[in-house]
Parts: C-alpha cells; structure tokens; sequence
DNA sequence: CTTGCAGCTGACACTGATGTCAGGTCCTAC
DNA sequence: GTAGGACCTGACATCAGTGTCAGCTGCAAG
C-alpha cells in the first residue's frame, strides 16, 4: 500500500506519516523510484502512533518502545520506559476521570441554573 | 494574594498564571499600581484550569465554561459545550484505558523476552 | 510520448502553552 | 530615601505535531 492509502484508511495525514517515519516510529519499503510501500500492519500501527500521541506521548518516547513489537528482544531501559509511562497513563486515567466526575457536577448545576423558574416545577426536567 | 505566592502554591509558574489571565480564565483585582491580587478562591481555580490543560482541552475551550463557575446562570450554548466535552473527556478515558491495557500487554510481553532463557525454568520469573 | 496525479524532499509557517529576557515600576525593609 | 526583590508589559524563543508550498520525480492511462 502508498501513502496515500495508508494515510486514507487511518486518517493520519501524508505529511504525518513521513513525520512518524523521520522520527522512527514507522518502517517502510522503498520502491523502485523511492516511493514508500507499506504492508498492511502499518494500518495498525499507525493507529497505535496516533493513539499514543493523542495520551501526551512526545513521538521519541514512543520510538523508544516501538522496537518492542517487532523485535524479539526488549532491554531492561526498555522495560524501564514501559512500566514508567504505564504508570503516567494510569496517573492521567485517574485524573481524567476525577475532571469528567466534577463536569458530571458542573452539568448538573448548569441545568439547574439554566431556568430558575423550573426549579420550583418539580424535578421533571 | 499576589501572583508569586498563588504560582507557589499551585505550582503553575508566574508567567502561565498571566497567561491564563489573558485569555480570560482567571480573574484578579489589581491593587494601587497594577499589581494583581488573588482571592484564596484562585488556588482551586488555577488548579481545575490546569486540570483541564492537562486533560486536552484548549483554553479558549476552558475559557467559555469557566463562566459558569462563579455566574449564576448558564447559557444553552455553555451548557452544549460542557456535555460535548464531558463527551470528548470519556472517549478519551476509554481510549487511554484501552491504551494502558495494550501497554500491560507490551510489559508482559517485554518480559517474558528480556532473558528467553528463564522461560524454561518456569513460570516464577 | 505526453499528461496528470501521486509521491518525494526540504523549507518555512502555525498553534498553544510555556520559558526567558529586557526595561521599567511597585513595595517593603532599612 | 534608597536598595532589592517582586511585579509589570512586551517581545522573542522553544517544542511538537502538522499544514503548506515549491520544485522535482515516479508511474499509469491514453
């Protein structure tokens, strides 16, 4: 598959895909005249990329650990990096949770404010 | 209180606490010759702001329903935004989730390949 | 072979939050 | 009143990811 394919089906743009590549996190075959092939992981492996990216991770630090899924072997700064930032993924899910509860609460009270007139109506919004 | 010891506590530094002024997060009296002076209130306050910043959202986004903090009313539209984003927020939560989940899976894996030997010996790694 | 779209590289621009510096003002302690 | 630290504004820098443009090349259809 060429970039543009690739880029369609994940919906990561072209200029992001070479990006991804000029920062290591993505591999492709070169083609005759110097175009890029991919195979049909990459569909998959981009969308991790962007899913990635899209929790806080800067693109090095998922080049670190991206050698983990197609190399057999892990080293221990590998290891090291995952269970790190496994740990800051947990610490934002936490936090992100705590912030959608308070907005739960912020809902609320904007319904409540939104006609004051109903408040006295009865609870049947 | 004044900008130093409100970046103090909160642990945004002075020239993020001006910026959030500027675009309309936060609020402060100025006292005699332009100094700005804090309410106690704006500790909590800077804290859910960055709260927010952590969690994605742009602080023109934050900026149109801090309103309803400390306004008795809300507007349809504000309430449209906080719904939209508390939206965003859980779809953001689940992905991180699934995202952490292949992480613990990444981990295991990276384990079981650091030293392949150990995986004849058993499963007492 | 030509046409034209897709791809290539390289460079510059932008956005958003923040750092940092310069030059000036406020305010507290002496 | 003066020294010095905290604060002011305004400007420019940075980082990361992405957009966009220019100028060139690959490749498939006619």
């Amino acid at each position: 598959m060429r970039i543009g394919e690739l880029a369609e089906t994940t919906g990561a743009s072209v200029r992001s895909l070479r990006y991804y590549e000029q920062q290591g996190l993505l591999q492709s075959q070169r083609s005759g005249g110097g175009q890029r092939e991919y195979a049909t992981e990459a569909v998959e492996r981009v969308q991790l990329i962007r899913c990635y990216l899209r929790s806080g991770l800067p693109t090095r630090v998922i080049a670190e650990f991206m050698p983990c899924l197609h190399s057999g072997t892990t080293t221990a700064a590998q290891r090291e990096l995952l269970t790190v930032e496994r740990e800051r993924l947990a610490a934002q899910i936490a936090e992100l949770t705590e912030l959608s509860e308070r907005m739960d609460w912020m809902i609320d009270q904007a319904e409540l404010r939104a006609e004051p007139a109903r408040q006295a109506d009865g609870a049947a919004a």
